[in-house]
DNA sequence: CTGAAAGCGCTTACAG
DNA sequence: CTGAAAGCGCTTACAG
């Protein structure tokens, strides 16, 4: 573009940046440029520029695809995406398969076109972090485990269960079951932890029979219920208390199938508080995490360490950091109610097969 | 790299990359290469490389976001990452409030930071076009208006919307309203197009009076039922039809509310087979959009015109391409059933808020 | 206060 | 068949 306007790219480089260059430039030159820069619709080419300023202004996102599409991710991301636009970075999304196949090609993805990288989902595994590049920072979220040198930002999972079934315990319900996610994944393990403080908190035994492993999907949810009630326990729980929005969705159509009403029989409770609470009906109740808040200040501190040139390697050196905790909500919602106090019958009825 | 094998940086180039380089390299020059950059985890710097090659390996895609988080939009997003992920490619997200502003944006994002970029979303006003950057390939994903030199990718919206209906005329309905998108928004109007066919087709002429305007969420779903009901025009229609998932989750909420059962009473139909129609009791059907391979084949277009070095403005000299249409299908789900030969009453109940 | 030079880390076309 | 040079398009530190 230099050549155009017959000057230097130096100059133009000047200009375009603004004031932080300590060079001066004569207004004449000045106008010239900006005239011709606006005319040719100039921008500077954003790979010189990055390779110049060993800087890419651009944020990595890396998140698993285990389950396929992924409702809880997607909203995070599109915090992510917004926060970083704003601060006029770009946003460069990684898929991995799981996180033990993820980290070879986490190398890969850290070649320069990012200058940090934000690692989502919960459960990364803790011997990741050695085969972590480390000349760059990163930021977990959700990562349920502290990773040497990583920024983490959680949720206090387990008290987001604990505030939930409390609140099923003031409104009378005294058979509370738990559907949880796979057993051994540490957010479910919370949430079960959470669960049983908020029976003994209020000096009521939560009963074993009454914790049901599921897994965190719709149909596993209703899987797990449906496995349940094949055993025939006698009496069936006041409320159901699912370990994420997915498993009390999957479960709560399991007991609309069977003539169950909600919450009048049976109270429904979710955790996560995903655009799909809103969509049953009745609404589902759930512990709402700030998804979206937890992305902006995920994308917050990765900048911060960017600019500070903070990677892995130095953050090793430094006193180890405790997550960043957001607090959890619970959203009461229609699917919630008074404990019964008749009985019902929900074993009957053929399964048709989960969602 | 060079340096510490004692060896030229283009030594080291030919022998990461591979064949496709024309320079031979001594085997064993080769193997200590080879073994340095296993060693140090040498990996090739993405801009200089970029520079270099002038190709970022990198696909844009930018959205609007208008009305918050967008599930449909976010449904899309994942098959672009992974078929992006799956050839090389990374993926970087870009979003602007509203198209007429985004277009200066678009500017600043074609920065060389992306090799083409993918539009995505209804709607795009023709007149984006002429200050699109033109030195990029683009494709535009369900753009509903054709615009010069930019690949479109779409489905036939009318058909789907006629499918919909044709099948429950079938089902014996007769009086079938639609709640529709805003009126004028070209996806709104090809779907009512869509209804109207279905009628015309079956010799049953529709009532003007069913053809309900909303918009595109759950809240106007239910608001613009609502409305309709308030002004208590006689006997409720055996079916209804939402001009999306959104739409007809939030005319399901509010019938549900009133103590109607679905299919009993009414059946329920949406548009799109986003994950939220799968959430709802009875689950939701839909006609079903194939978005993953429509992100899919998006990415493969903007690839290969990338690969051919296509631009907008190489497009604008050829003739126009038509787009590609993808077609759409009825997904029945336990919301439809044979119309009804009772009366119902759905005029009480007291308006408590949409979701 | 201004302009030309060096360098960012690669790749590719060109001499040896 | 191999190696050193030029260049990608910027920015930044350095002479004039």
């Amino acid at each position: 573009m230099g050549r155009l306007v017959g000057v230097s790219s130096a100059a133009v480089s000047a200009v375009i940046n603004g004031a932080q260059s300590q060079v001066r430039i004569a207004e004449a030159t000045r106008q010239r440029i900006l005239e011709a820069a606006a005319k040719l619709h100039y921008r500077p080419n954003a790979a010189a520029q990055a390779l110049a300023r060993r800087k890419m202004n651009s944020v990595g996102v890396t998140a698993t695809l285990s389950h396929g599409f992924n409702l809880y991710a997607m909203e995070i991301l599109s915090g992510i995406i917004n926060a970083a636009t704003r601060q006029g970075q770009n946003t460069s999304v990684f898929t991995v398969v799981d996180w033990i196949d993820g980290v070879r090609q986490l190398r890969t993805f850290c070649d320069g076109r990012v200058d940090g990288m934000i690692l989502l989902g919960p459960d990364i595994p803790t011997t990741l972090i050695e085969t972590l590049p480390d000349h760059v920072p990163f930021v977990a979220l959700h990562p349920n485990s502290q990773l040497p040198g990583v920024c983490a930002v959680e949720i206090d999972e387990e008290d987001g269960a604990c505030q939930a079934v409390r609140r099923l315990i003031a409104l009378g319900h005294r058979r509370i079951m738990h559907v949880s996610g796979r057993r051994g994944g540490i957010a479910a393990e919370r949430r079960i932890a959470g669960w049983m403080r908020a029976h003994d908190e209020a000096g009521i035994s939560w009963e074993p029979d009454l914790l049901v492993a599921g897994a965190f999907t719709i149909g596993e949810g209703r899987r797990a219920l449906s496995n349940w009630l094949d055993q025939a326990r006698g009496e069936f729980p006041t409320a159901v208390f699912g370990g994420n929005d997915a498993i009390a969705i999957g479960c709560m159509s399991l007991l609309l199938d069977r003539g169950v009403r909600i919450p009048q029989d049976v109270s429904m409770l979710g955790f996560d508080d995903t655009i799909c609470a809103q969509t049953t009906s009745p609404q589902l109740a759930t512990v709402r995490q700030p998804l979206y808040d937890m992305a902006v200040r995920a994308v917050d501190l990765l900048l911060d360490q960017i600019a500070t040139g903070e990677t892995i390697a130095t953050r090793m050196l430094q006193p180890a950091v405790p997550p960043v905790v957001f607090p959890v909500e619970l959203v009461e919602r229609a699917s919630i109610g008074p404990a019964r106090n008749w009985s019902i019958d929900v074993a009957q009825g053929s399964e048709s097969g989960g969602g």
